[in-house]
DNA sequence: CCGAGCATCTCGGAGACCGAGATAATCCGG
DNA sequence: CCGGATTATCTCGGTCTCCGAGATGCTCGG
């Protein structure tokens, strides 16, 4: 590469800069847009905001969740978590199981109704979204997923960072 | 085969996905991340997820904003729309203007304590992604905000599709 | 077997949200 | 310019959600 004045290196520099923001910005729209896709879908499950939350972490628990564990997701007393529980019982989204073990615990776990409505409703997005990752090259596609991955770590350490709990 | 845990089965689909799909999922990751970060945020100013999510709107709102529009874009009454503003209006938050031409209409706007609060707190967290986006090639990060840039508005076309409004 | 610790549920009270008006300003056809 | 329709906001009573302190039932170490 050739040699860079200094002029050349702050621009270039300069440029970055905002072409990054640029990039936190395209980001922001995303998350954004999203949020609009959660609250459609939420309102066609006739579904309050938090109930669809406590929802959406019902299926994607990596383990065994508790009325416990998801007043603590959802920032609720657990109290409160037992009531949305029984809401979301009684209308046939949620199961509750005794733990075998520990018959203390509950587990909470979406029902299949309820897990097949969603993904069906949310089919025509999930294709659509693959179809776009098929329009970049592999590379590109390395490097979407790199950042991606990398942007959402960032955001869950700000997130635990910043939590007062 | 035995009884298989939920994990497992993560664990069994994650394996099946092809690169295309993992790429959406990163997505989803990321906007979920997005979501605990908003939680925490709202927490550390004291506003509930729904007044939160109002301020983001008073903050964004690309002209005039009135408790009517706000009441449509958070999917709450319009009464409750005028209790909400007045917490947050009691609280600091936000300001109460006449509209010059039309008296009928309120203006809402943030107040500047509140922007400035709410900027600081982000302030490491932009900061932070700016920083990942330079780690990128300038073609990685044209790719990638081509990639951010399409998946928002797919976002934006499903919820205004699916939406019966 | 006992007491500490934990997960969940119960219950009374405070507050948010709804929705059907009321009020006031603006717009529009005649 | 007038009267009705429309629009923006606010008021008010009722219902449901959420809080938080305590009760209940279960587990575990000694």
């Amino acid at each position: 590469m050739a040699e860079e004045t200094q002029a050349e290196k702050v621009e270039r520099i300069e440029r970055q800069r905002t072409e990054a923001e640029e990039l936190s910005w395209a980001l922001r729209a995303v998350v954004q847009a999203s949020g609009e896709v959660d609250r459609t879908l939420a309102r066609r499950l006739d579904l309050r905001p938090l109930d669809y939350a406590a929802m959406t972490h019902a299926m994607n628990a990596p383990d065994l969740l508790g009325p416990v564990e998801l007043s603590e997701r959802l920032g609720i007393a657990t109290g409160s978590a037992t009531e949305l529980v029984d809401r979301l019982e009684a209308a046939g989204h949620l199961r509750r199981d005794r733990h075998p073990n520990d018959r203390r615990r509950v587990s909470l776990s979406p029902t299949d109704t309820s897990v097949r409505t969603i993904l069906e409703a949310l089919e025509p997005l999930l294709t659509d979204l693959d179809a776009l990752a098929r329009d970049f090259t592999p590379d590109e596609q390395a490097a979407i997923q790199r950042y991606l991955r990398s942007a959402a770590d960032r955001l869950h350490r700000y997130a635990r960072r910043t939590d007062g709990t």
